[in-house]
DNA sequence: CCGCCGGTATGACATTCGTCATCCCGGCCG
DNA sequence: CGGCCGGGATGACGAATGTCATACCGGCGG
């Protein structure tokens, strides 16, 4: 019996990978949280073999979750396959790597080949990850065009990041320069569509 | 027997909702598709009680599909409970509306709910709904919204939507005004939360 | 039939953005 | 030890953006 460990902050979506994994005569679902903090917590609980975490969670996300858990295997269930998620989930030492929009047969295929030692990654996810490349953006560039989501002046950005407007204002240029857009919300727009943020 | 069908782009999360149902005795689900224009083929194919709804599809969108369906109770399910949305849906005549953050056994009991003719609405949100009021765009200020979304320059909005560069900005400058916002993308940003795009 | 509203357009104006050059500091790598 | 890189800052300049007044047209309600 493979003892599995669900983490994804909607209920009716954790419930249906529940149920989903419930039909398989070899897959126990052994606990479900709905919090990103709430999982270490509960991997030593319950002791699963192998834990389901969507990226996008309150508290911690699925990401840094991954990079705290030891002695159990890691499958990284998401709507977004993102170049810059999967390489970060790579490095964080995962087993597998689904998007949401795979076929519902994989996730219990993707759950028994990472139990038998296997790594599972869309093959067509790698590809683009290896192509686009690894984010150049710096941590301070990150932070800058984050604060600049949802429309946020130079000045705004500033106060909230205790910098000056005109280093707002660097940073934020050089991050359009590399995102290779014209300007700060297409930039934020790239990069989040790259997994950079 | 209740007969139900499902609507929903992403496979895990379509194959989910269909397993959940499938534990209960007393429904049936009896088909799915993955895009918004499948729907109106399937549903006259095999005739279901309840179409479950996602709102974001490829095609068309759970709304306009809502918009198009007679004969059968709708539920939207969807994972953004914005107020726009909850009008549209109800302005469609839909008979439910389920956020995917609801609890699991509450999708069940809705289907039954409103096969028994009950209109199923989360009071929180409606009370929300209400509150935020209906949406103060014009069309054509949402149609330049929709375009200034992820960083297009006055020049391209104009060249996309056939205007002048004046008339964007000037649509602009009132979609700003409307949302209460300080620039372009506080503004996409606040009328998207709202439902209003 | 007149007025208002939404769509479209023009021109002028102040403000904000994006770019660039230049500077300082502290690590880290060769 | 001497670069080089990343973080931080300043000032200047041109381009893009946001605001406002004004105008014309077509439809719809009083």
């Amino acid at each position: 019996m493979i003892r599995v460990l669900i983490a994804d902050d909607q209920d009716l979506v954790r419930g249906g990978l529940a149920a989903l994994l419930g039909l398989e005569p070899d897959i126990e679902v052994v606990a479900e949280v709905a919090r990103g903090d709430e999982v270490l917590a509960s991997v030593a609980a319950h002791r699963p073999d192998v834990v389901l975490l969507d990226i996008e969670m309150p508290g911690l996300s699925g990401l840094e979750v991954a990079e705290r858990l030891t002695g159990v295997r890691v499958v990284i269930v998401t709507t977004f396959g993102r170049p810059g998620y999967l390489r970060r989930a790579l490095d964080a030492g995962v087993a597998g790597f689904v998007v949401k929009d795979a076929p519902a047969a994989e996730l219990a295929a993707a759950v028994r080949r990472v139990t038998a030692g296997e790594r599972v990654v869309d093959p067509k996810l790698a590809v683009t990850a290896l192509t686009v490349g690894a984010s150049p953006l710096t941590t301070r560039e990150c932070d800058v065009l984050r604060a600049a989501d949802g429309g946020a002046s130079v000045a705004d950005i500033a106060r909230s990041l205790f910098l000056t407007e005109g280093t707002v204002r660097n940073y934020l240029s050089s991050a359009i320069g590399k995102t290779g857009a014209r300007n700060r919300a297409a930039a934020v727009s790239t990069a989040r569509s790259r997994g950079w943020l």
